[in-house]
DNA sequence: GCAAAAGTGTTTGGGATACACCCATGC
DNA sequence: GCATGGGTGTATCCCAAACACTTTTGC
């Protein structure tokens, strides 16, 4: 079949599905509709990817823009995830949207042009467009990144506890793990280095601060969980 | 930083990383350009995705139309890989191209309106764009895959022998497998049953047919390698 | 001394790896 | 009978899983 009319591109756009762990749980990063379709309406921050920009340009455009949150410095690690192209999906009209997960910690978002707030994955408020099947998405994905890469260091301070480390596991994982276990293993990769630092805090033992040797995304030689 | 201009949209494209085993070994369809740019290099079958299409059903028509191969009948497998972006991939303009990767066996495109070929993927033609680079990345892809999902029946008839489902993981890995281990973890995988028929060929013992128990993509209870 | 979290070892079972010979057939 | 690929078993090692008590601190 060939073109008989000119060819007419799709809106290109970007969203971003961002996590941070909050008193132990996973959240992620949403802003609330102004206007029309999805009015009040909670959404990923997201917008038009234009000509000439790469999608990841736009997306850290975009995303400080209307959450006031800066891809480059406040999160510690960000990939592509899938683009979702079902014309339906928009409501205006087909758009297509390349899709990125990122990860950080203590992420406190700047004046932003859209009230912008986090939420546990697992009690979402109601959403736009397709945007609760792209954070479970991210979130599977998520959970496969931690089973084999380093990936957690994203979601951690430069020093952690053991404990810390643990916990950030079952948070994304969504349940529990052996603490003997999760120690051997973990320790057995070789990721992390005991400091010589301890944090004491509360009416209990001092807790001994590790750090990562690599700060940058490595392949485990054996996967997790 | 708001838009003081109108919205344009970067082209979107479509391209395909089409897989299947040749002799033995694993061979990419390419399609030989006669226009400019890149006039005479070899690329991914691919063309552009309008609006009001999916990139799915675009990639369906323009493979069928340029490279003679049915996405649906002639493939057993296919996924959205990954979206290249990059402003300066297309000399023409910005052109965002969302790529799939398919796999399947005794593909014999039918008329179309390029030359056609397969090319094993350790010895490509000089190729157009940034194609090379999306190989490597599906063929990566691919081997994981073949690491933690049944992805492999893709590549097989309906009724195999032991020896071809080998030969076809040791094609994807680029590296030899022991006959014996194999054979036991495979079966152990409870994906495949042995029938009762036998192929008999040559002056050698003949070898049992085996068939898998589902033609759905499943993730392994244990990966492989 | 007691509450609270940190820290620590052993046993067991299953799967990964390494490795070499016999079997059934066609000619 | 011989060449060719099909088919099979065992020993070892490492890792995953299961499981409970001692240590250090603040109050």
């Amino acid at each position: 079949m060939k073109y008989t009319t000119p060819y007419v591109a799709p809106t290109l756009t970007v969203d971003a599905v961002i996590f941070q762990l909050i008193n132990g749980v996973l959240n992620v990063a949403l802003i609330q509709r102004e206007n029309d379709p999805f009015k009040g309406k909670w959404a990923l921050p997201g917008g038009y990817s234009p000509k000439g920009e790469t999608t990841t340009e736009a997306l850290t455009r975009i995303v400080e823009y209307k959450a006031g949150i800066n891809i480059q410095t406040q999160l510690s690690y960000i990939e592509q995830l899938y683009t979702f192209d079902t014309v339906a999906r928009d409501p205006r009209g087909h758009a297509v949207s390349v899709t990125y997960m990122g990860c950080g910690r203590e992420i406190s978002p700047n004046e932003a042009h859209s009230v912008v707030s986090f939420f546990p994955v697992d009690s979402l408020p109601p959403t736009a467009y397709d945007h609760a099947a792209i954070i479970k998405y991210a979130h599977d994905r998520l959970i496969a990144k931690l089973t084999y890469t380093n990936a957690v260091y994203a979601f951690l301070p430069q020093y952690f506890t053991l404990a810390e480390l643990q916990a950030a596991y079952e948070a994304v994982f969504g349940h529990e793990l052996d603490k003997r276990n999760f120690r051997k293993k973990f320790l057995s990769l070789g990721l992390t280095v005991e400091t010589d630092q301890m944090r004491r805090e509360g009416a209990h033992r001092p807790a001994r601060l590790h750090r990562f040797t690599s700060d940058t995304l490595e392949t485990l030689s054996r996967s997790f969980e």
